[in-house]
DNA sequence: TCCAGTTTTCTAGCATCGCTAGGATTGCTA
DNA sequence: TAGCAATCCTAGCGATGCTAGAAAACTGGA
């Protein structure tokens, strides 16, 4: 019975190598070199076996690596905490700068995940925690939800839009000051 | 010498029906849908006609019809200039969410578009000036260019967002709102 | 009016994509 | 060791973007 055991655990493994293999990918060359040809020959295995893996195809794939996206994501914003609505916001920012294929998986083509409604991935709903976690002090009671969804909007918005080159570089460091000087702590 | 006149004036029109031939497909059925048999049915041509309009290929012809709806959406803003901060900004969330599809086009997937740089097409410039025709009264003069791209970011990533079903309905009016709240004219 | 020459258009095909059916191979059980 | 079950791979389907080379249409001069 530890034989089955072991090949379950091979099989796991080998789930994780296929994302890992499809996140390297898109990272070096973009999501669009990630086929399942390439992809199969990365792992060293046929095709049909990330279907045995992944029933949904490519679709599914990209969206368990946008889950891991989350799960990073949350992770880097509970450690940008301390640093406030400052620290956060430059945390976000780094995040989607550095893994531009990943953060892409997670928005710009997950096809396939579903926000806002009952089944939305409790990472998710972490990401946005922290976010709301250093929004809420700034905001009055019954706007922090709403202001939270703005102030990632925001953050999204330049995020994206900086990978488009649709920003001025020179630019950058005051953009960020200008969040934190919109979205910060009022005088009121 | 007419003839010759007529016949590159028909070309131009051809031009024309492929770009709105795409516009319509995508906005009914996603650009995935559509493709350069489908777009060569529809103008009933063959499909490398397609390429003697745009040798980009369908890069190109998404590009083109990026373009237009840069023209469109700054003739958008400019109607709602009267309306102040908070007009503009409601217009364009309308524009990206009665247009998605053309929104898509302009900033998702234009992967031939370039930005930031010299060759930034006019109408791009336009659209950006009327956001800072907004911005520009509520800023102090050196920060005008950085807000308006921050404002911008907000409004981008508000229509992006919200199209991935990521935002709640129910606080749709109250983001507008409170996009007014953060960039529109502060107490001191 | 007819015939070269040029331009325009189409047919046919290439390489690649995501995906799958069905047979071959492997490992497990009795 | 024989039979069974799970696993994996070969081969192929339809569809994609794109292109070369043949066919067709139009042009302008005898």
């Amino acid at each position: 019975m530890t034989q089955r055991q072991r090949r379950v655990r091979d099989r796991t493994e080998r789930g994780r190598r296929i994302v890992a293999a499809a996140r390297e990918l898109a990272e070096a060359e973009g999501w669009d070199a990630v086929t399942t040809r390439r992809l199969a020959g990365l792992i060293e295995y046929s095709q049909p076996v990330l279907y045995s893996h992944f029933p949904g195809g490519k679709d599914a794939i990209m969206a368990a690596a946008a889950l891991e996206g989350f799960t990073e994501l949350a992770a880097t914003l509970v450690a940008a905490r301390p640093g406030g609505l400052g620290g956060v916001a430059g945390s976000y920012l780094a995040f989607a700068e550095a893994k531009p294929g990943l953060y892409d998986a997670m928005f710009t083509l997950a096809s396939e995940l579903r926000f806002a409604e009952d089944d939305t991935p409790e990472v998710m709903k972490a990401c946005f925690a922290e976010l709301l976690a250093v929004v809420e002090p700034t905001a009055r009671e019954e706007e922090a939800g709403a202001l939270t969804e703005v102030f990632w909007s925001t953050l999204h918005g330049l995020a994206t839009l900086d990978r488009g080159r649709r920003l001025s570089p020179a630019h950058r460091d005051e953009r960020l000051a200008l969040v934190v000087d919109r979205f910060g702590a009022r005088g009121d």
